[in-house]
RNA sequence: GGAGAGGUGGCCGAGCGGCUGAAGGCGGCGGUUUGCUAAACCGUUAUACGAGUAACAUCGUAUCGAGGGUUCGAAUCCCUCCCUCUCCGCCA
């Protein structure tokens, strides 16, 4: 959520961020007339009250209390009629600002590209060239299937289209990679995180997610709980919402967590994309990774978070690109955006396999996380930064197809070796 | 799921319906004393919003788990909900 003291200061500054994501702006006039009556009733609903509660007051200090109140009782009941009456549209005018305000996307950093969508998208670095093959190289759903480690008809019959079952070696060497990437993610500092995979509306609220997927979410009947509880999209949301409305001493940040979860997703804009293989499915695992940091690195700590990102695909020997996101193409609540993209040989393509963004003290001001940079001193929101590192997938997608051999088996990169206990995938889909 | 207890400031903990934004203690901060540290003593120490200021100051309103009610007046009385703890049951 944007800061109302920055709109009320700076509109002009609002606006022409907001036009360069491709956005009207007349929102902006509109909060501020809101605004306007907004301040100028509570001012007079206060006023009202400070006399009021003079005359309570008064009651309160007499020798007869009774006969105090019975001679002010009229004058009391009078101000309290001009006080219903003079803050009556006051829950209307801040629903109404909420609404307004809560529509409206981050503030992009000065470093994003202008453009309108993917095209505009900037080329930051590359890592390892699309390997030319000597034989056409399968999509990895062909792969999978063939070796008998993914099986989606059977998913289909159990729950739908876009969910999968992983068999044998499959099942393994997601395992594999998921453990991978918590190993990586305890050795570059973060801790380990099991958050709960179910979060009531508050929560998804704080982290801005109701707007960004829309109606993208599932929803549980929590029966018991008195509320619904929402499927996480991404573990994102529990870990950032952990601290919310918190004050963390200045010296504990930044925080870094990870957790792997399933994400599930309704992918309801997605219709006829990806339909087939593990690109987009309706539950996945992924390994999240999250900052919670001071305002004055954040943007530092943005590529340090990449960094993380694509240092597992340097390990694994996935070829790669990071594309700086332009201002069309970033996120609600991103002021900035990195998305990595692996090479994939069987779509001869790149696809994005890592989305890491500095959400600045967007999150923070809807979740209320803020920190004092020492007792005493003011409360300040805290930036925070995700990014997926990695999505296991997806991850898994591009192993296959990018470790494919001509005879239909799959070598097992050396990184993930160790946490799979074996190294390749046999065309029967034993495993050596 | 059943029975009971409880939710007060950074923490502990008091609180007769008005003089309580809230005693007292701890912690924090500032100061005095003091070779240093410690101790002692004095002072100070919530947040949000609105008005106000060049900025402070200052004034006002609200906040004692959340919401509603009674009352001239609620931390205190009533109702609903949420959460925590103890015991029982059930379960991985």
């Amino acid at each position: 959520m944007l800061n109302l003291e920055l709109l009320r200061r700076e509109p002009d500054h609002v606006r022409v961020a907001t036009r360069r994501r491709g956005l009207g702006t007349e929102f902006v006039d509109r909060i501020l007339a809101l605004d306007q009556e907004r301040r100028a009733t509570i001012t007079a609903v206060e006023a009202l009250k400070a006399e009021k509660n003079g005359l309570t007051a008064e009651i309160g200090r007499a020798a007869d209390k009774k006969a105090a109140a019975a001679e002010l009782r009229p004058r009391i009941a009078a101000l309290d009629a001009r006080i219903a009456e003079a803050g009556e549209h006051l829950p209307t005018f801040e629903q109404r600002i909420d609404a307004e305000l809560a529509d409206v996307p981050n503030l992009l950093d000065g470093s994003v590209p202008d453009g309108s969508d993917e095209h505009a998208n900037r080329l930051v670095r590359a890592s390892g060239d699309p390997p030319r093959s000597t034989f056409a190289p399968k999509p990895h759903w062909e792969i999978a299937e063939r070796l008998g480690i993914l099986d989606v008809e059977r998913a289909s019959a159990l729950s739908g289209a876009r969910f999968s079952i992983l068999r044998g070696a499959g099942a393994r060497l997601s395992r594999a990679l998921g453990a991978f990437f918590l190993d990586r993610a305890a050795r570059n500092g973060y801790v380990e995180i099991a958050p709960p995979l179910l979060v009531n509306r508050g929560t998804m609220w704080s982290t801005g997610q109701l707007t960004k997927f829309a109606d993208q979410m599932y929803v549980v009947d929590g029966e018991s709980a008195g509320e619904a509880l929402f499927l996480i999209p991404t573990a994102e949301v529990p870990l950032t919402a952990m601290h919310r409305g918190e004050i963390l001493a200045g010296d504990t940040l930044p925080l870094r967590y990870c957790a792997q979860t399933p994400c599930f997703r309704k992918e309801a804009g997605a219709a006829g994309r990806d339909t087939r293989g593990l690109i987009r499915q309706h539950q996945f695992e992924k390994v999240e990774l999250v900052w919670v940091t001071l305002p004055e690195r954040s943007f530092d700590d943005l590529e340090t978070l990449a960094r993380n990102a694509t240092g597992l695909l340097d390990e694994l020997g996935l070829p790669y690109r990071v594309m700086l996101l332009c201002a069309g193409d970033t996120g609600f609540n991103s002021a900035k955006t990195y998305d990595v993209e692996v090479w994939l040989p069987g779509a001869d393509a790149y696809r994005e396999i890592s989305s890491c963004s500095n959400c600045t003290d967007f999150q923070a001001r809807r979740a209320q996380i803020r920190f004092r940079r020492e007792s005493g001193a003011r409360a300040e929101l805290v930036h925070t930064l995700n990014g997926s590192g990695l999505p296991l997938g997806r991850t898994f997608a591009a192993v296959l197809e990018n470790f494919q051999r001509e005879d239909g088996g799959v070598t097992v990169p050396d990184a993930l070796r160790p946490f799979a206990g074996f190294a390749s995938i046999e065309p029967d889909g034993s495993v050596r």
